[in-house]
DNA sequence: AACCAGGAATGTA
DNA sequence: TACATTCATGGT
């Protein structure tokens, strides 16, 4: 079949001319906040997510002693509603013990580290994988590392751009390569591919009037597979 | 009532 | 490298 070209810069011009800048992840003032979220919104909806952060608000566990001094169970049963409470008790507890084993809790110091040291670091950390590690570069470190995502890969191979079997370096590269390396701009295109996902019809087998210029009438199954 | 959601670790071949 | 399994709640 033949594909069509993958227009990176095309692609974000028509996602922002149908939604308009998308001003993405609540509670982006506060770093920590971001790390937190990123960690419990794995394979989870963000309105769940974005409950349990008031939850541990409220239980003043937003911070990262408290949240590696907590007792597990106390921890287990504010983040529950996110799903897969234990591993991601863990997870939490992981990132925590590392910050101050390495830089004494201090976010800015670890932020301060170049980008790929920094992408480094957080990928040793049990519980961050690369989606997860862009995102706290790009919404809590002001890095630009792109977020690929199952939407980002999904998307582009609708849009018959990719085949759908590349890897996640693959497909950062070629944003990398497409894009200026602009935190705002990476920032904002993640997160028009998601609110897209979301509004149309990456969630269904099919929808009308798609904004962008593609056949929304598709079969869910072979889309993946080239 | 199956299916999916802003993934990652672990184990197997 | 490539694929399967596990983790688990909440909304549609």
């Amino acid at each position: 079949m033949n594909r069509t070209p993958l227009d990176l810069i095309g692609l974000h011009e028509a996602l922002l001319q149908a939604y308009g800048p998308q001003d993405w992840w609540p509670g982006r003032e506060d770093p920590f906040e971001v790390i937190v979220g990123a960690i419990l919104t794995q394979r989870t909806t963000w309105t769940n997510v974005a409950s349990v952060i008031e939850a541990l608000r409220s239980a003043e566990l937003l911070t990262f002693e408290a949240i590696r001094m907590a007792e597990d169970r106390r921890l287990e049963d504010l983040i529950r509603p996110t799903g897969f409470f234990r591993a991601k008790t863990i997870k939490l507890k992981a990132f925590c013990s590392l910050l101050r084993a390495d830089y004494d809790g201090d976010l800015s110091r670890l932020f301060a580290l170049p980008l790929a040291e920094l992408r480094t670091w957080l990928l040793s950390v049990h519980g961050i994988g690369d989606e997860t590690a862009d995102a706290i570069l790009v919404y809590a470190a002001g890095k630009a590392s792109f977020v690929i995502d199952a939407y980002t890969r999904r998307l582009l191979t609708r849009l018959g751009s990719i085949a759908g079997n590349e890897s996640y370096q693959w497909l950062q590269d070629a944003f990398a390569e497409a894009l200026p390396a602009d935190v705002s701009l990476f920032a904002e295109y993640h997160a028009l591919i998601v609110h897209h996902a979301k509004t149309h019809c990456l969630s269904r087998p099919r929808c009308d009037g798609c904004p962008l210029a593609y056949s929304c009438d598709f079969a869910k199954q072979g889309e993946e597979s080239g």
